[in-house]
DNA sequence: GATGAATGAGGCTTCATTCAT
DNA sequence: AATGAATGAAGCCTCATTCAT
């Protein structure tokens, strides 16, 4: 429903139908409507981040890429089914200090550690300014998006697999 | 004013009193809300694309790795101004057939051009899943979300060669 | 209220303190000002006709005459309490399509009917234009608006037999 | 444009775009958008008073029939003309002491006093109700309305003609 | 604890009126 | 004297929130 009528768009009303309960019920449950929304969107992120780490922690014994391509994996067959979702999550993260910003940093925070990883096994390069890691958020976001540039989705493997070889090789001929 | 407050969050009052115009003065020059907010954004668009053609055009003799660095700088150094703003914008592009996404459209365009040019000149790997062209559009945004991952904000010209880079060789060691 | 102010002339906000109740919960029960304004003209149109349409059924055995002086009588009755808001259900029928006019053309039809039996009993003359249907309206709007004209009210009962007579015999003196 | 949009419906901007002027030169000329429909409704009134009091005279020498059947067809060729317009007039006079009533009052005293003739010629009975000058006012406005029962126009004088034998003879047979 | 009708602040929009040009 | 853009009060409507049942 919220992907449908935007996070802002959803009324009480419309929540509480779709809950099947009295808009009262969500008011003895929430305190607000904010409440509410932070609710689910801190549910979405527990969801996501669970099976991420679940991840993370199953191919632990793997080399870098494939613990990457995983990762990648678990996030893009997420996104296959709460994408339209996320995307709302992400469009209403202006404002730096938004509450609604702890998915993002979470992810980053991930991706982080496991670059950390892939410089400590020397696979990948250094990076002080933390671009490959702004790169790997982006990518993800990027593949909610490819239908807004008009491009057809991608099967979750495929993408990870893309993703992957890119961040490793880039887009250069000589590699 | 939309930065802090949300493209929904600021009302025509507000508005207004920003403009240092009265409410009516508004309806005067724009149908309602929306056109004014599409007008707002068409502005900013074009803005951006003047610029970002103006930089093509200018280094269209100079190779292609320095066509895309000037052309990051020119998109940096943009963002700098109106990262904000531009923020809103994207986060506003939820929902897919959105006039909002027009902006997006755009960039993916030049990007598109630009990066049949490294593939006619070799420099580049074909890329039939327009796979490259999704990350020039990430690292675009990538720029403008670094806050909200804790980070620092680059210098245009810093940022857009380190882009460059990594989309030329990867993050891989071996590059 | 509406007698005071007009129907154009009154605002939600002074409907829904009139009723004693919050301007939500006027659009609580109907869906907007327009519906608001259709269900109490409706409400007030059925409650009169169905008090003409039993003082039909009671005199129906009565001649042609005394019927429609009961039923004058019961229409001057009704316009006792109702007169002011009935001018304003009057007022507002321009515009020949207009909803408005359903209560207009409920009152023409009865008269038409009664008038037909007065043809059938052979009382009054043929009135191929309708002429005298007109006339009865005419009648009924005449006594609403006779404060109009600076004149005072006529108490139902000697209204209706003055008009009942004057109807059929005319103002003439050879009558 | 009064008739297509009601006298509330047109705008200040309408009516001057109508007259081939600016908004400002209507302020130039009248105080208010009230002093204009005042204005407005005053000649108008002029006009239909002028053409009525012209007929009056014209045939005081005549039968009080006559004079009487002369007087309605002005009547109702001024409102073949402008019935659309008076009906908006008249549907603005609710509020006993309205400004806009003076149409009326001024059309109910020429009635009074062509009836007094009438009486003082032994035409017609005596009517210490105003009975008959309510009729003549009814019957003017019936005309108007005509299209709102669903019947066709009539024209002026046959009109005219009708209304005046039934105003003599009343509907019943035995006259 | 669930319910959902009532509430009213706040948002968008219109339009009569003003006034600098 | 004419102009018409600017003004802002006022109107309609929405919807998060409350509270009596």
């Amino acid at each position: 429903m919220f992907a449908e009528l935007g996070l802002h768009g959803a009324g009480m009303a419309q929540i509480a139908e779709r809950a099947g309960v009295a808009v009262g019920t969500l008011y003895n449950r929430f305190k607000d409507r904010e409440a509410l929304l932070d609710a689910l969107l801190a549910q979405r992120r527990e969801d996501l981040l669970e099976k991420l780490d679940a991840s993370l922690v199953e191919h632990e014994g793997a080399g870098f890429s494939k613990q990457l391509e995983e990762c990648f994996v678990t996030l893009f067959e997420h996104l296959e089914l709460h994408g339209r979702f996320l995307r709302l999550v992400w469009a209403s993260e202006h404002g730096t200090e938004n509450k609604r910003t702890q998915m993002s940093r979470a992810l980053f925070e991930r991706f982080d550690v496991l670059l950390k990883r892939g410089q400590k096994d020397k696979v990948i390069r250094r990076d002080p300014e933390h671009v490959f890691t702004t790169f790997l958020m982006s990518a993800a976001r990027g593949v909610v998006l490819r239908d807004q540039y008009g491009l057809s989705a991608l099967a979750p493997r495929a993408a990870a697999h893309g993703v992957v070889e890119f961040f490793l090789k880039g887009a250069g001929r000589s590699a």
